[in-house]
DNA sequence: CTCCTGACCATAA
DNA sequence: ATTATGGCCAGGA
């Protein structure tokens, strides 16, 4: 799979994150059929227009420990992330530091890999063992 | 080509 | 609970 299509599957499964739910990069990761890409999810995400149609929604997805990665200080991204999922109902928890997290105990969404809806590219290495020829 | 970085993860102490 | 370490893969300098 390319950028383009790593792109796509993305978006695809992120689309899936039912309301009042958040996964972790690493689960989205996973869905699609590469366990190991995880980081590049963000980026996936980085690359996101906002007038994406239909819409993504980016920030259902938060890091494995429940936690909103800051994006380093004087960004404003992770605030507006806990906008999002506050103005939905999701509770986020700001500690003293201003570190900010979900319980996934509570707002989890992992569903088993193969139970969701796939882009047929990604699905056939969601199956099993992909590129076992060349 | 090498080196560094990243909206990360798993494990160990 | 926290920090340290190693691994991961793709892009960019």
């Amino acid at each position: 799979m390319d950028s383009a299509e790593f792109h796509a599957a993305v978006y695809h499964v992120v689309r899936q994150i039912p309301p009042l739910k958040v996964t972790s990069y690493g689960h989205v990761a996973a869905l699609i059929g590469i366990p190991r890409h995880s980081r590049h999810v963000g980026q996936a995400l980085k690359f996101l227009s906002p007038d994406a149609t239909p819409p993504v929604p980016w920030y259902r997805v938060v890091s494995s420990s429940g936690a909103i990665s800051s994006r380093g200080p004087g960004t404003e991204g992770a605030q507006r992330q806990k906008d999002e999922l506050e103005a939905e109902g999701v509770e986020v928890s700001t500690g003293r530091t201003g570190d900010m997290r979900v319980n996934l105990a509570v707002w989890g969404w992992f569903p088993q890999v193969g139970s969701i809806d796939l882009p047929e590219f990604a699905g056939d290495a969601a199956e099993g063992d992909e590129e076992l020829d060349q």
